[in-house]
DNA sequence: AGGATTGTGTCAGAAAGTGTCACAAAGTGT
DNA sequence: ACACTTTGTGACACTTTCTGACACAATCCT
């Protein structure tokens, strides 16, 4: 497999734990068990670690003494979370559940190089606009 | 964990100590358990002991007979307290918690390599537009 | 010195996170 | 279509972490 992709639809369990679909989880065990999730508007991206480290890199150039740079790398490092696949699961924290409405059902869409997580309700309201495809 | 991530909700205990979040805690046990806290503009943030050397090291070049260094500097070093982790908690000094306005439940903020305590109300939640994520 | 205040260690119960397993469902090969 | 393999679900027992409290030590004040 070269990237995440397609739709997959799965369930948390009881304790809040995303099992991860096996052709992800493939894909994840030749980098590393770590990952990062990261509430975005009203869903979940989660990132390998090594695709984690890339973004966090863009950031570099930015003053944690300067105010307002400090305001953007707490936006950016507030809604983070980093995890590790246990036993083949990820457990997603209570706060970021919460933030993307994720109750019994998930389903996680695949972006390539990182995938998203969203609650289905949230999904369908998202319009198809024009792919150029 | 390569560095402080993410949002936790914690609470003081009676005295005003701070029980560092099990994931932090595991982070600063490969440093040492001293930490430095500084008050900034409304709330803290606190170094680790080498993070905090670092930052010493950058202000090297200021010249202590000049006027307005001494000032920055003397910003800098009056509001620092160095503090340890003792029995996994960390004790917030009382006026170190009256600056941030830290009641009972406080915010903790990953800032990768360092981490901010917030008073729950204080912290405010900028758009994601407005992040440039 | 005596009493108040502040700081420290510890512990029990609650809450949250983890490992494992049996069964169900889905996918595969013949 | 069948048996077999892989994947996903739900549950349970167990471990770790967090909270709130208490007892005690150290410090400060008068």
């Amino acid at each position: 497999m070269n990237g995440f992709l397609g739709t997959y639809s799965v369930s948390l369990d009881d304790k809040g734990r995303l099992n991860v679909p096996a052709k992800f989880k493939s894909l994840l065990e030749q980098d590393s068990p770590q990952l990062v999730t990261c509430v975005m508007d009203g869903f979940l991206i989660v990132f390998p670690q090594r695709e984690w480290a890339a973004n966090e890199e863009k950031l570099s150039h930015l003053n944690a003494f300067d105010k307002s740079d400090r305001n953007r790398l707490r936006e950016f490092y507030a809604r983070a979370t980093e995890c590790e696949i246990k036993s083949g699961k990820v457990l997603i924290s209570a706060a970021q559940r919460e933030a993307a409405g994720l109750k019994k059902e998930v389903t996680i869409v695949g972006m390539s190089k990182t995938f998203e997580l969203w609650a289905p309700d949230r999904l369908k309201k998202i319009p198809i606009e024009q792919t150029g495809l």
